[in-house]
DNA sequence: TTTTTATGTTACCATATTGTCACGTGACTG
DNA sequence: CAGTCACGTGACAATATGGTAACATAAAAA
């Protein structure tokens, strides 16, 4: 999830999410030809947006296609979207979440016996 | 908007948006204990937080409450969430349709005993 | 094969970000 | 008033990030 946010944290990453979402499976020459950018400030991007899960790429000859893949972005809007947006449907998110941050800062006081 | 993804880009940051959800209107220190880090580096994620829009403050004598503002996060959602989930719908049926969807599959697991 | 095209790798630099330290401000309490 | 208490500001070192340059690989075309 860490990767996700890193990966929209830059206008050139998002731009290059609307780039493939024009037109999706473009190579890196085809996205490169929109930015002022090198190729190589480009491939560092898309292969940021590989690593957080946002694109996918298939190679095919000298060709290397890219495409966008939605469910990182559906995973953050389950996790960081719509219990923000709507508190009174998630109140079952609500106990969850809390139970999730209990485990993580060491176990609650009921299990403290040893 | 780039505020936004940079605000979002910090686990420190998303932890005081889980915080505040479980408890809106917390102060500085109350949010403090939840942290190693100093005092300072928790009031540097909140102003980044504050530059967002994610969170709104409130002054009260000493004190300094702060509370979630989902707007931004709307935003965010109309714009790079539900147009690459559903090219052809609009942003909030999209949610809506995902509310709807989780209340048909019933409650979650840890609920699932007895 | 030679050349061209498309992509990949290593190294490097300028800048931004993260978190801390020291010190300052403003408000309640005794 | 004097003393805490909660919050704020400025400077600073360590690290991460964004972009470039030079060089390398690999597939198609001539």
């Amino acid at each position: 999830m860490d990767m996700l946010f890193k990966a929209l944290n830059d206008p050139a990453r998002r731009e290059i999410l609307d780039l493939l979402r024009q037109k999706d499976g473009q190579s890196l020459s085809q996205l490169e030809a929109h930015f002022d950018m090198t190729r190589f400030g480009v491939m560092k991007h898309l292969k940021l947006l590989e690593d957080a899960g946002l694109v996918l790429t298939r190679k095919h000859g000298r060709f290397k296609y890219h495409y966008l893949n939605p469910l990182p972005l559906q995973e953050m809007l389950d996790r960081w979207v719509a219990p923000f947006l709507q508190p009174q449907a998630s109140a079952v998110n609500a106990l969850k979440l809390k139970l999730e941050t209990e485990t993580r800062m060491g176990k609650p006081d009921f299990m403290m016996q040893t």
